[in-house]
DNA sequence: ACCTGAACACCGTTCAAGT
DNA sequence: ACCTGAACACCGTTCAAGT
């Protein structure tokens, strides 16, 4: 579930137990909450005190980071079954989708930990450089096709991707996303449909 | 300054007074902290108590509002202003442009504010339909020279660019606004350049 | 018709004492 | 090496008393 080689998860088996079910009662307030969780709500949820919380996990950031990471690593993953797919640019697109849904089911939160800046080295900036090398596989090989301008930088795309997710939260349209989505996909298409392979 | 006919300014002269101070304080802690002002320092920074604050502003979300109708009222008047350019699809751009930069004054909240739903008749919902409507005529125009896709929704480009806002405000590179926006406006731009009118 | 500020509630964060 | 929870700080919101 959780990834001893990245997250600072505790030895001691009784720490262990705590520090695992934090991220459980977390997450699940984060689902319901958004960013707005109630850390004295989580402690009590997990059934442990409100300082064994912060021992875990000093800052709010540090929580989310840790939330987060199986998030990115399946990413990764996602990215890497779809790098020797025999079309390219529906590849890319069903990947960046996959960003927007696992987006929408944390609330966001994933996306807005992974654009956050992080420390060299740090577990998240790891992480989020694995999944972004990955993607990036992607977008190369939909560039090399011709269907995807070569201006184009995955880290913004992915950053459109968070915006679409950020703004649709109090939107009064809660199905907006997929237009939304479909235009920035279109506009990381070539212009000119000759430049498209033969359908 | 405020409309009158818009905003439930005061009628006693003491009290409109107030409502200006608390306007003029409100704005400039939103431009330094964004969504999480503190309502305390507000008041202070007016030289009137809580009470009075919440007097004039009974939620949160009135505050925003009352300080973001000249926005959109403003962004209204521009749109008027460009719905007669030569080149319609460089006023729909121009126009859009001034969106984001509206936007990144006021930490993004004044399109927060619009983007969310608003009671029928509402000074805000009247301001921003009219904001909305004066948009519209730019988009029309732009499609009919077939320069931008038929099937574009003025509202879902709008809040393509709150995204765009509210996904660069925590994030590393804070320059990252013009190329997302270039994203989206090649989005909502016909794929074919033989429907563009010649050069 | 409006202003004031004390009072209360809520949540975040720390830290001394414990195992 | 970790847990506990009381203690404090901070901020939001209400409301009785005032002008």
């Amino acid at each position: 579930m959780t990834h001893p080689e990245l997250s600072s998860r505790p030895r001691r088996a009784d720490a262990r137990r705590n520090y695992d079910k934090l991220l459980v009662a977390a997450r699940a307030a984060v689902d319901t909450r958004g960013r707005d969780i109630i850390l004295d709500d989580i402690a009590r949820q997990a059934g442990v005190a409100i300082g064994t919380l912060y021992n875990h996990f000093p800052t709010r950031q540090d929580l989310f980071q840790a939330l987060f990471l199986n998030e990115a690593e399946e990413l990764r993953l996602r990215a890497e079954e779809l790098a020797d797919s025999p079309a390219p640019l529906d590849a890319l697109i069903t990947w960046l989708r996959l960003q927007l849904d696992y987006g929408a089911r944390g609330r966001s939160m994933g996306a807005a930990v992974m654009n956050m800046r992080h420390a060299d080295g740090s577990p998240v900036q790891r992480t989020h450089a694995a999944m972004h090398e990955a993607g990036t596989v992607l977008l190369r090989r939909a560039q090399a096709t011709g269907e995807v301008r070569a201006d184009v930088e995955l880290h913004r795309v992915l950053r459109l991707i968070l915006g679409i997710l950020l703004a649709n939260e109090d939107a009064p349209d809660p199905d907006g996303a997929q237009p939304m989505f479909d235009i920035v996909i279109a506009g990381i298409r070539t212009r000119d449909p000759s430049q498209d392979p033969p359908a």
